[in-house]
DNA sequence: CTATCAGTTAACACCGAGTTAACACAAGAC
DNA sequence: GTCTTGTGTTAACTCGGTGTTAACTGATAG
């Protein structure tokens, strides 16, 4: 059973939240300022913490500061909640260190959702990263490292290489990378998946990525 | 008639999809989460899973995991749906042995075409490895070892080496090889099964697929 | 002996993938 | 605001391999 803390000024969110989370079988703790939440963090060490941005005594941000700077807690994945209207403070919360934000106001399957798919992903404020042999790939700057080479790729290549490299040897058909990276509503032309290839395969060398005739591509742990 | 069960926590989407499904002649289950997909799998022995990624209680990729893991189980072709905006937790699904992926929202139409060719392959494998004596085939990466050479087979050849191989010592007849890997609608000469069969047999040496007249063809477990 | 079924070979049509250039469009710079 | 840059996509063309056919050869059973 994982712990997750939940922190707000409002009674009342606390109390839908608290409800709507137990329910789907997580134990919960409380806190009602950015202090409070990381004294609770201390003592309590959740897996995940919910938190508001606008609080008094101390927000969302400079709570989320504290707790990565203190090196001797076990680091928590932080996801701020914020109004839809202050996406500006949003940017100030990746940079606090926050893994992900969720918009007020919550739709609760949503928030299950987006829980579930958090405590999914290995703890701490980092990034996730795939490496094998000389290729890694760090999901949360787009940025891909070849040997010692920084590549930058742009959101549709990214995505492409980070589907193809999730599962090394196996083969993606056509109709799968379609509908993963693209969508089924998107109608592009057939050449469309070549092209992205071909970028990748110029960036990253030909070894990379093989072609299934026929069948799809898949990459190579060379 | 093909058993399929389908899986989420909205009935509108439940009660949509098994009108969808049903009207193409398919026999459908339902399931409300991941929980009771895994029960019913084990009851119902469906050959293929539609299953949302986002449930209370047990998502997808956890039911995905838990059905994997139960060896008792016949395992089932598993195809995940989920909206594609957001997170790439899709990537979770195929690392928990989602054989596909399907991007809602999708047309009936489409999703029905990708039902019928989920079906037509055999049965699962993401995993699923075939081995005896020294060829070995996989499935996921559609490559061929035969000792430690590696064999890359074109689509049809490895279709038809598949279908053999998935049945050591059980003849094929021609009208089900020609049905199976060609489709029923194909109509093709009569020779071209022979002359795939003679390309397999100049890739892997003439032990492997044995000829009995009249009838078919046999792949010989050495 | 002959009809039938399978093996073999070469030739070939076509489709799928590679490649390149050009374009619309958005984001960012100034 | 305008200009620049870069991304994502389309279009047109090339190329090669795959899948198929045809025609011939070989094997086997009745």
């Amino acid at each position: 059973m994982q712990t997750i803390l939940l922190v707000d000024d409002e009674q009342d969110v606390l109390d839908f939240l608290t409800y709507t989370i137990q329910k789907e079988g997580y134990r919960v703790f409380t806190a009602k300022n950015g202090k409070e939440a990381v004294d609770k963090t201390i003592e309590l060490s959740p897996k995940l913490i919910l938190m508001d941005l606008m609080m008094p005594i101390m927000d969302g941000i400079e709570a989320c500061i504290a707790i990565r700077n203190n090196t001797s807690i076990s680091q928590p994945i932080i996801s701020l909640l914020t109004s839809r209207s202050e996406d500006y403070s949003q940017i100030a919360g990746f940079d606090a260190g926050a893994d992900d934000y969720i918009a007020k106001p919550i739709r609760p399957r949503l928030l299950l959702s987006k829980i579930n798919a958090l405590l999914r992903r290995p703890a701490s404020g980092e990034f996730q990263v795939e490496q094998d042999g000389r290729l890694l790939i760090d999901r949360s700057s787009y940025l891909v490292r070849l040997d010692t080479k920084k590549i930058e790729l742009p959101k549709k290549e990214f995505e492409l290489l980070e589907l193809l490299a999730s599962r090394p040897g196996k083969v993606f058909t056509r109709d799968q990378i379609m509908s993963i990276v693209w969508g089924n509503e998107a109608i592009v032309g057939k050449r469309t998946i070549d092209v992205h290839i071909r970028k990748l395969r110029e960036k990253l060398g030909n070894d990379y990525i093989r072609t299934v005739k026929g069948v799809g591509y898949t990459y190579n742990a060379i």
